[in-house]
This record gives C-alpha cells, structure tokens and sequence, in this order.
DNA sequence: GATGACTTTTACGTAAAAGTCAATTTTTAG
DNA sequence: CTAAAAATTGACTTTTACGTAAAAGTCATC
C-alpha cells in the first residue's frame, strides 16, 4: 500500500537532478519521510514536485512556487485568512492569465513567421 | 516623423531599468541609435524590447528570447536556412504549447482552491 | 566480505540577469 | 552661458537556482 519512490527514481521521471530535489527539501517545497538518512518520497511527494517543475516551467521563481504551493494546502479556518488567501489566489491567476497573453501573441507571430516561410519556399520552388 | 525616445521614458513605460536596457544592448538584442554617447530608441526599438520583456515573464532566457528575435528578422533567402527556420519555429511552438498546458492546469488547481474557500465561507456564515 | 549502485552531508563554485555605485559627460531649461 | 537634470561607462556586488566534488554511509548481491 505505500508505495515508496528513491529520489533517484522521481530524479528519472522528471529529468531533474538529486540536487535539485535536495534544494526543494532545504527550501522547505518538499519534505520526503525519512529511512535513517534515506529519504523517502510517497506519491503525494511525487504530485507535489510535479506541481513545482509546472511552476518551473512557467518562470516562476522558488518563492512564487511557494505562495502557490501554500495556496494549495487547503483553506484554513478563519474567515480573515481566507479572504486573503482568495486574494492570493486572484492575484495568481492575473499572472498566469498575463503569461497566457503572451504566449498568445508570441503563437501568433510563429504564426506569421511560418506563413512567410512558406510562402517564400513556394516563389523558391516555382523559381523566383 | 521621426519621433525617439528616450531610456528613461521607455524604462518609465515597461518598469525596468536603464541598466536592463544597457544590458539588452550589450547582448545584442536591441541596437538603438546613437547621438554622441546618448542612446536614441526608435518606435521599432520600442517594439522589441516590448517582445524581449514577453518572453521574460514567460521565463524565457536571454538566449532563448536572442532565438525568437531572430525569428522574427524574417526569412532568409535559402532554402536549407528556410527549412531550419521552419524547425526552430516548431520547437518554440512546442514549448509555448507546453507552457500553455502548464498555466491552463494551474488554473484550473487555483478554480478549485477558490471554490473551496467560498464553500468554507458559507458554512462560517451560517454558523458551523 | 567485497563489489557496485545509490545515497547522504558539507561546502565551495558558477552562470544568468540584473542591481548598485562612482565618476564623468551630455543635454536641457532658464 | 550656466546650473540642474539626465545619461553614460565601468567596475563591483547580489540573487537565484542549482552544479560539482569530496568523503562517507546503505544495501542488495555474488
């Protein structure tokens, strides 16, 4: 039933380095169980580096992967901590929407990119 | 006609500083004009930095962005350089797709958590 | 009990992308 | 023309996110 992943196993599967998943540990992103010194790392650990590399790829920085991380863990109890964490969460979601307008834009002028090549392979083909 | 700006107006506008603007040039992915010493920024100049700055905060880096700006100097005249333009277009493609499926599941994470919160906030309004 | 594949900690190193500071010009307003 | 404001260069520093090397512990297998 628990299924335990080696750190070099997750190091595999997600193309990263044993350092790097350290780094996650000492920044406190992570936290494997422990077999003496050997970590451990169950499947929600597992999840949770997948999330970070997400983050990764996306240009956010370890202390943004971390807010969005803490969004993560849950609501808490109080209303005043969970109208702030709603306005986390709303501020999040402006970067990730501006990052999405920019991929959006920057697709487009591929776009046009490729249109020019081809157009300009055809005139090649057909001999200019 | 010719209206220029200048470096403060344009970190004015785009909330970076000059020495980001210097550092630009010296990669050689901007080329302002030059009276004297002082830098002159062309309308073009302006675009450019606005498309360097895109592929920032989509967590592109310097070399990276150097890539897609050469990209867009348009098409070269050769077939062969054609067709490996085509494949660079191709991969920067892939990686924004990538980067759009990464943000589309973020947010889609983020729904949920906010979701969540306002369940949680109703059951304290109505007394748990 | 030796081998080999993994893993650990500690600690220094480094590349990328600016920030900061100081010492000059240069430009612009009056 | 001149003082203030803006711009320049160069050198040095900082931060982030790991890389890398050393030295040693762990564990399965032959």
């Amino acid at each position: 039933m628990h299924k335990y992943y080696t750190i070099t196993e997750l190091t595999r599967e997600f193309g990263v380095s044993t350092r790097t998943l350290r780094f996650y540990e000492d920044e406190g992103l992570i936290h494997p169980e422990r077999r003496g010194r050997t970590r451990l790392f169950k499947a929600s650990d597992r999840r949770l580096i997948g999330e970070i590399l997400r983050g990764r790829r996306l240009g956010f920085t370890i202390a943004e992967i971390r807010e969005i991380i803490d969004i993560y863990k849950g609501p808490p109890g109080e209303i005043g901590q969970l109208e702030l964490m709603m306005k986390r969460v709303a501020e999040k979601r402006d970067q990730l929407n501006q990052k999405r307008k920019d991929i959006e834009e920057t697709l487009a002028e591929l776009d046009n990119v490729d249109e020019a090549c081809l157009a300009r392979l055809a005139e090649l083909r057909v001999g200019s």
